[in-house]
DNA sequence: CCGGCTCATTGTAATATTGTAATATTTGGA
DNA sequence: TCCAAATATTACAATATTACAATGAGCCGG
């Protein structure tokens, strides 16, 4: 086991904020105007919380003219939440 | 789901070396001295990560005359450990 | 009671994370 | 081309985390 990698993943998770977007963005792929409002957060905030789960290979994005879409794409992750959220 | 409650959890498994001493007190107790030396860290940054461990809930000890046995009584931080070490 | 062994706590410096405002970029329509 | 909406990036102050040495505290054998 590759503990900087998986500990590095666990940290990402590891904030209430990115929590919540994960959660969200497994059930259904959505974009950042939509996401700060859901969660009543600045812009900014939105999108560096965002920045930081795709540099961690956790959400895709997708564009879809102006917007952009994202969503999880990490089975790992998914599969963490789903412990998540039974518990 | 508790976001701030569960975030905290994931946080605190968000370090390598906590990583690697969940993963091995899930197999089996072990106190200080014995895990500092598995994992080649000084005495006291061992004993200050298991303390956050132990506030966190996520570790339990026992004194067994000089010495202090941990080991891993969450629950859901085993099954989140399963999904690590499987995936 | 003194010694050493085991572990916990504290102090502190270095580093990382966070939140926000300000600014930049990109895109599509008039 | 010009504008506005949507998003990204930057800069920076505030706060949190981290590692380690030093010190403190508890337990036992002699």
């Amino acid at each position: 086991m590759d503990y900087e990698k998986m500990s590095d993943l666990m940290k990402v998770l590891g904030h209430p904020v990115r929590l919540q977007m994960v959660e969200g963005l497994i059930k259904h792929e959505c974009n950042v105007n939509k996401i700060m409002e859901k969660l009543g957060i600045p812009q900014s905030t939105t999108s560096q919380h965002l920045a930081l789960l795709k540099n961690k290979g956790i959400v895709s994005l997708r564009k879809e003219g102006v917007k952009t879409c994202y969503c999880v794409t990490n089975d790992l992750v998914k599969r963490l939440m789903a412990v998540l959220t039974k518990g």
